[in-house]
DNA sequence: GCGACAG
DNA sequence: ATCTTGTCGC
């Protein structure tokens, strides 16, 4: 049997060497949809007081980012958040999330990155790859990877490095804020990754459904259209 | 040996 | 991730 997702690595060095073995699976050519009508925004929030983790997936409307469900799903958290291998960590609580969404979503957009990570495998193309939908990563700082000076306007873009291969870009999502890292987790390319990225902002530093997502996870109020105030 | 280090 | 006061800007 395989319980590489009900059973966590037992060690950091086990986390690494599975991550070098599911990078293998990763593809990075376009197999979206002709016709892409859903993307969902997935994030995880931390419940310290009862170390539990938990994920939040948001469908949206591909066209009009308008979300069509929602669904949150919490989990104990069952490995300790260690650089590069984020996945271990957060992963069976978004799966379980997006599993309970009413239908499979055409792509993903995922809270880290895809595979600008030291073995090509972050959280996004882990997700890619266990779920079989096409994802892209965005972070919203860097893991690894360099690039140029990025400009001050909303939309520049710079690509990201590993020595000579470009493993995402640094988008200037809206002026006045640090710039989001994206990268193609599977099933697409950078540029389709870029694209989407950009297709689905709302005028915030953060993609519309992951943006959606982190305020589902974490225990924020959402500022509905007509938000009551607090009492005061 | 010394930094860097998604969330 | 989460904590948390003050501050700036529309």
């Amino acid at each position: 049997m395989k319980p590489s997702l009900a059973t966590p690595p037992s060690s950091p060095a086990a986390a690494r060497e599975l991550q070098t073995r599911l990078a293998m699976r990763v593809r990075l050519e376009n197999t979206l949809p002709a016709d892409v009508r859903t993307v969902a925004g997935l994030d995880a929030g931390i419940d310290r007081r009862h170390r539990r983790v938990r994920g939040a997936a948001v469908l949206c409307d591909a066209r009009s980012l308008e979300p069509l469900a929602v669904a949150v799903a919490e989990r104990p958290i069952e490995f300790p958040y260690v650089p590069g291998l984020l996945s271990f960590r957060e992963l069976p609580a978004l799966l379980e999330a997006l599993d309970a969404l009413p239908q499979r979503p055409d792509l993903l957009l995922c809270d880290g990155q895809g595979v600008a990570h030291p073995r090509r495998f972050g959280l996004a193309a882990h997700l890619g790859v266990v779920a079989e939908l096409p994802s892209i990563g965005v972070a919203k700082s860097r893991l690894c990877g360099s690039h140029a000076a990025l400009g001050p306007g909303a939309g520049d873009c710079v690509p990201l490095y590993d020595g000579e291969e470009c493993i995402g870009h640094v988008l200037r999502s809206r002026a006045g804020c640090r710039p989001l890292y994206v990268s193609a987790g599977h099933r697409l390319d950078q540029i389709t990754a870029l694209d989407w990225v950009r297709r689905c902002l709302k005028g915030r530093r953060l993609p519309e459904p992951i943006r959606l997502a982190d305020r589902l996870a974490s225990r924020r109020r959402g500022a509905s259209p007509a938000a009551p105030a607090r009492r005061r």
